[in-house]
DNA sequence: CGGTCGAACTAACCTAGATCAACGCCCGCC
DNA sequence: GGCGGGCGTTGATCTAGGTTAGTTCGACCG
C-alpha cells in the first residue's frame, strides 16, 4: 500500500489552505482505497445511500443532484478533480442527494472508519477536512444568491467563472479555456433553466463575444466582462491560504 | 463560571443526534461566554468580519444574508434559537456573508480558541459540531432545489414547513402555529421574489385555507396540503438521531 | 447505407413574476 | 394632534423565461 499518485491533488489542495507536516502527508497518503472507473452518466452515490466511505474524485467531472417529485432535476454543485464529493456522509450517514458522473470519472474511496480515526489522532487534518465541507456550504450559498438575484445570463456567467477558477487551481485550466463534459441540459439543471433558454443565453453571450461553449470546450474571450456580468468574486472559494 | 441555562438548548440539540457523556456536557457548558442582546435589524456579523468566536443564538431569530452590487439582498438561511449562526467561521476565518437580527435576539459567543481546543480533546463532540455545519449545507442544497425547480407558492410553502419543524424541534412551536418576526420584504429576500409578489402568494394561500401569516404569527390550518404543495420532506434537517 | 439517437439550435406563443404606482393602516414621534 | 415612515395591499402593464414543437447535424450501428 505505498502512496499512489492518486492522493497528490488532495495534498496540494489542503496544503494550499494550511501547511502540512510530513507526517500528516503520509496519513493522507494512506487514506484512499483502490481506484474505480465510472462511465459518463453513472451514479457515484444515490440518494438514500448509507456509504461506508467517502468518495474522492481523482479525474473527470461529477455533480450532486436532487430529484423532485414532478420529474425535475437540480444540480447543486459541480465537482472537479481533487474534490471529495460526499465527505459530509462521514457525519450525515444517509445521503440526502445523489452524485452523477458528468463524463467518465476515476474515483477512490476513503473509509469512514479511517476518517473517524483521523479525527481522533490528527485534529489539524480533521479541521482541514471540515473546512472542505464548509467551503461546499459557501458555494451553495453563493449559488443561492445567484439563483435568487441574478438573471439567466448572469447566472451562467457566474458559473463559468467559478468553474474556471476551480479548475485553474487544480491545474486543469489556463489561458481562459477549459473542457468540461456538460450538455446544455446539464447546464439547465444547474441554473434552474430550460435547455431551450440555456441555448438562447449561450448564443447571446457568444454573439457578444463574452463566452464560447461548444462540444464541451469552454473559451472565455473577455474574462473581465464575464466577471462583471456574473458579479463574480472568488473569495468564497477559499483558494488561497486560510490558516486553520 | 458555572453552566448557565443558556447552553441547554445546544446540549438538547446535539443529544438528539447522538448520546452525550456527562463529561461532554460539562465541556459544552463551559463553552459559551456572556450573553448579549441585539435589537431587531442589528447585525450579529458583517461580511468580511474575522470574528474570534462563533455566535450561538439563545433566543430570537436571525438570518444569513449576502448583498449584491445592484442593491439586492438574499437571505440564505434563517436561524432559530439553539443554532450556531457562524460555526463555520472557526474554519473559514473571513465571513463570506453577514447575519442580521430579524427580531430582538439574545446571543452568546464561543471562543474559537476554546472550540479549536475542543477539536483536539473531544473528537466526538467535534464531529457533532461538524455535523451542525453539514446540516447547514443540506439546508442550502434543499433551498437550491426549491429555488431552481419550484414556483413562488411552493417555495413559500416549503419554507413554512421547514421553519415549523425546526421550531417544533426546539420547543418553540406546536399545534401548527408559531410566531416569527419576518416581514413580507424579508420573505421576498429569502425566496428571491419581490415583496409585491410575496403578498399576492400569501393572499392566495390564505384564501385557499393553506396558510395564515399575519403580524408575525403563522398558522397552518392544513399541514398535509402545505407539505404536498411545498414537496416538503424533513429528512434533510436531521432532527432525529444520526449516530456520529 | 439507411436508421436511430443524442445534442444543439430555432421559432411562435404563453405565463409567472417583475415593475411601477398608488393607497390605507398603524404606530412612534415632534 | 398632526405627520412621516414602515408595512401590507391592490391594480395595470411589461418581460424574462417557459412551453411546445419542431429542424439540423454528427456519431454510432446493424
Amino acid at each position: 500500500m505505498s502512496s499512489s499518485p492518486t492522493i497528490t491533488p488532495l495534498i496540494h489542495k489542503l496544503a494550499r489552505r494550511d501547511a502540512l507536516s510530513d507526517e500528516e502527508r503520509s496519513v493522507l497518503a494512506g487514506l484512499l482505497g483502490p481506484e474505480r472507473h465510472v462511465p459518463a452518466g453513472g451514479l457515484l452515490v444515490e440518494p438514500g445511500d448509507r456509504p461506508g466511505f467517502s468518495t474522492f474524485l481523482v479525474s473527470g467531472f461529477c455533480a450532486r443532484y436532487s430529484l423532485t417529485v414532478d420529474g425535475g432535476r437540480q444540480l447543486t454543485e459541480v465537482n472537479v478533480p481533487g474534490d471529495f464529493v460526499d465527505l459530509h456522509s462521514l457525519l450525515m450517514r444517509q445521503m440526502d442527494h445523489g452524485v452523477v458522473a458528468l463524463g467518465d470519472c476515476v474515483i477512490a474511496p476513503a473509509a469512514h472508519a479511517d476518517l473517524r480515526r483521523l479525527t481522533e489522532s490528527h485534529p489539524h487534518l480533521a479541521r482541514l477536512l471540515w473546512l472542505e465541507t464548509v467551503v461546499d456550504g459557501a458555494i451553495h450559498r453563493q449559488w443561492l444568491v445567484t439563483m435568487g438575484q441574478q438573471n439567466a445570463a448572469s447566472r451562467l456567467a457566474h458559473l463559468v467563472c467559478e468553474l474556471y477558477r476551480r479548475l485553474e487551481s487544480a491545474g486543469l485550466a489556463r489561458d481562459y479555456r477549459f473542457s468540461i463534459p456538460m450538455t446544455q441540459v446539464d447546464l439547465g439543471d444547474v441554473l434552474g433553466l430550460t435547455p431551450v433558454h440555456v441555448n438562447r443565453v449561450l448564443m447571446d453571450l457568444r454573439q457578444q463575444g463574452l463566452l464560447e461553449w461548444r462540444a464541451g470546450l469552454v473559451t472565455i474571450p473577455d474574462w473581465d466582462s464575464l466577471v462583471s456580468l456574473g458579479q463574480f468574486d472568488p473569495t468564497y472559494l477559499r483558494l488561497q491560504s486560510d490558516v486553520v
